[in-house]
DNA sequence: AACACGGGGCC
DNA sequence: GGCCCAGTGTT
């Protein structure tokens, strides 16, 4: 075994977390908790973990379950599709493979939403296969220790970590070596202030020698981040919210939240009103006229949706709030907004539709 | 090869 | 306000 590679596993074994999909034969919740803490912090999957193998013990459980009752359980850790491929994999498996979990890197990868690092994962960790799993933690790990500066963007660079770290796996414990060098990653090597002072490699690390640590590993962006505006309209109906299903091809695709108004700005408020008025007719058919207020932000990966709810101006003659009263309708003010339990705003899919 | 897709934490 | 996170699927 390299040097190295015994390093991480003897600093592993002195620091590793207690972790519930540790430790464990069983395929179906190594593979539940991948999918969970794909592009996500395990802090943030812990608790949906918890409650996905709680509510589905077996694959055959989740299998049988409503895909919206899996997506209300995944409701608020982002990234939806992972919950519709999950759940599509989980038929697949209960009902073509009678429950049998794909048992190396190559089946594995055949599942829906499984990848090269999730395959590798899976076939290390359950079935012991000599895989290197090649995570964001393995790209700053590898690259800051031996000083490698391709973009890990580039499907060049994505191939050359991933001839580095096939030819570091040992071949005996490569599945501790695998998460040993995720959690050396995670908790010691982190992407700010990592703590070089007491670090295993503080000798033989190639970013510590030109103090590059920081620098590494190289990632060059090159989509740009876009604007989004929403206004929101909340409605309630005797209890419940008027909610609209999201189109496909497009953020949130075919979860719910309110009817809104999208924009190239705040400030073009003429423009949205008038789409707010066209919106609105087909709630009301009568020409409204709305002033908005307030804001709620929202921040994605690649998106900066910046979102607002609106009311109505008072002294309109045929208002919104007219309307409102006829049918029964309450629309909330940004400070009603505010009061509501969080799950209410725009993270809800509840489909629960009052028109 | 580029891009879409979330939400939260950190500095 | 920008970057990152136990990445994958689509075009």
């Amino acid at each position: 075994m390299s040097g190295f590679a015994q390093k991480i596993i003897d600093w592993y074994n002195e620091n590793k977390r207690d972790l519930p999909w540790r430790n464990l034969s069983d395929p179906y919740p190594i593979w539940l908790s991948e999918i969970i803490l794909q592009q996500t912090r395990v802090d943030q999957g812990l608790p949906y973990f918890h409650k996905f193998f709680d509510k589905y013990p077996t694959v055959h459980l989740l299998a049988n379950a409503e895909e919206q009752e899996v997506l209300r359980l995944w409701q608020g850790l982002g990234y939806y599709s992972r919950a519709r491929n999950m759940h599509g994999a989980a038929k697949f498996i209960s009902s073509e493979l009678n429950g049998q979990f794909p048992d190396n890197f190559k089946d594995l990868k055949k599942l829906k939403g499984v990848g090269d690092y999730t395959a590798a994962a899976i076939a290390s960790f359950a079935f012991n296969e000599n895989v290197a799993v090649v995570d964001g933690n393995v790209y700053r790990v590898l690259s800051r220790r031996f000083g490698v500066e391709e973009d890990i963007a580039s499907p060049k660079g994505k191939k050359i970590f991933q001839d580095l770290a096939d030819s570091l796996l040992p071949q005996k414990k490569s599945d501790i070596y695998n998460q040993g060098i995720m959690e050396f990653g995670a908790l010691h090597c982190k992407p700010k202030n990592p703590d070089c002072m007491f670090c295993v490699f503080s000798q033989e690390c190639e970013a510590r020698k030109t103090g590059k640590q920081t620098d590494l590993p190289i990632k060059i962006r090159k989509v740009k981040i876009k604007n989004r505006f929403f206004t929101y309209l909340v409605l309630e109906f005797k209890g419940r919210f008027a909610m609209k299903e999201r189109l496909k091809g497009d953020i949130w695709q075919g979860l719910h939240d309110f009817p809104l108004l999208e924009s190239e700005n705040f400030y073009n408020e003429e423009s949205l009103f008038d789409q707010t008025l066209i919106s609105l007719k087909s709630l009301s058919r009568d020409v409204l006229r709305c002033e908005s207020f307030g804001s709620y932000k929202h921040i994605l990966t690649h998106q900066k949706i910046q979102a607002k709810f609106i009311h109505l101006n008072l002294k309109s003659e045929n208002n919104l709030n007219k309307i409102c009263e006829e049918y029964g309708l309450k629309l909330y003010s940004i400070e009603e907004i505010d009061k509501l339990p969080k799950p209410i705003l725009i993270n809800n899919f509840l489909k629960e539709h009052v028109f």
